[in-house]
DNA sequence: TTGTTTTATGATAGAATTATTATAGAAACA
DNA sequence: TGTTTCTATAATAATTCTATCATAAAACAA
């Protein structure tokens, strides 16, 4: 489960993100002020920091640096509306994204999602139906046995899995995979690494279930 | 139908962009420095403009400070990758975002799409009365099951979307699915494949209540 | 009404897309 | 080095889509 670290010292808005992040199946944890964040963060792994710019004590920038020259995680700010001035500094300190408030839920969500997927900051372990990629170990397996993927097969798998639920075109994939620069690979050759890849995870690799065909579009893991 | 202004200067970035907007159902219209953009844009409306930083005739930082002055409209810059300094000018200059190139095309729709959420634009799932649309997944469904359009369907579906209440030609359709460039499709094709198209999303074919004809005119999706 | 134009429908050959099988050469590794 | 596995491609099959034709129906104008 992806875990957020809250850093917010408005106790209703916490109250209200704590419960909506947890429906949508985040696991949050919340900090009012920069001593506690720090705390939190030195004793467990979070996937995610959401760091209000304005807290009582201190503000948002110093847990912001102080959180990244520590760990690797990304860190989204929430910021006063049309404050350039916070945009600015947190992309400085490397912030991953800043949403304005007010926000909406769901764009907050959505930005949450797509940092996530950009920074490949999930967990490390997905799961895909009875298939599980742990991507710190560097291998798919299911019922714990190892699934044996080529380098490139396995390749291919973390594409679908940054962009789950995502219809990933074959143009896509060609560049995700082969890192196309004027490079001339053969379109089927990606057909054919789709077919490996289905014959090793689905059961039936007559009729996938985890990467289905989008015809006319590419393929889509939404499983 | 969501037009983007791109000005950018190196002609390959420019023509795989444009082809790649295209499918994804944007109408594209390019220049390639500041004074070509600036008169596009006082001829025609945008709806967004894609910006690169490092433009031969000025620079995009000019042209952007232009347009925003003049126009309401969403500016995203393309940065040179870390490139910190672009990025910050860019968000005193009121750009909506930046995206570092390299970038995969899907990150870039979906930075398109989310700016064009946030300012009261698109977002990625259309609600056409019990049918809706998912751009991300590529995927239209009634009820949860997908009605498994063609290629050529989805994509009639999307101008349609993106032109939600407007009339829209048959010669204005044809170019936009068959980008007709002295081609010569049969006019008929396109009837045929409204037939089509409303065969799988209507639910009394013969009674449209999503795509209607508009006799002498052409078609209007305005549900 | 009658004729004309526009739109709808059904059928179909050829095209395009995706799937499958096989294989030569490259790369990895002992 | 030799062995094994992997990679890219080719050739071919299976499937689905596309564009078109022919014809019917509907809307309109005289």
């Amino acid at each position: 489960m992806t875990k957020i670290l809250l850093v917010e010292d408005d106790k209703s808005i916490v109250t209200n993100l704590v419960e909506f992040l947890t429906e949508e199946g985040f696991s949050v944890k919340s900090a009012s002020g920069q001593s506690g964040a720090l705390e939190l963060a030195e004793k467990e792994h979070f996937d995610m920091v959401l760091l209000d710019v304005s807290l009582a004590d201190g503000n948002g920038f110093s847990v912001c640096s102080a959180i990244k020259s520590e760990y690797d995680i990304p860190v989204i700010f929430l910021t006063a509306s049309g404050d350039e001035y916070s945009t600015v500094t947190g992309f400085e300190l490397g912030a991953d994204d800043y949403i304005p408030k007010p926000f909406r839920p769901r764009e907050l969500i959505m930005r949450i999602r797509n940092i996530l997927r950009l920074t490949g900051g999930n967990g490390s372990v997905t799961q895909l139906g009875d298939v599980s990629v742990d991507t710190v170990k560097g291998v798919a397996t299911r019922d714990g046995k190892d699934l044996y993927l080529s380098a490139l097969e396995y390749r291919l798998l973390l594409v679908f899995i940054n962009n789950r639920g995502a219809v990933l075109s074959r143009s896509q994939l060609l560049e995700a995979i082969w890192d196309i620069a004027g490079e001339f690979v053969n379109d089927n050759t990606l057909t054919v690494y789709i077919k490996r890849l289905r014959e090793k995870i689905e059961k039936d690799p007559q009729n996938p279930t985890i990467i289905k065909t989008v015809r006319g579009l590419g393929y889509r893991v939404d499983i």
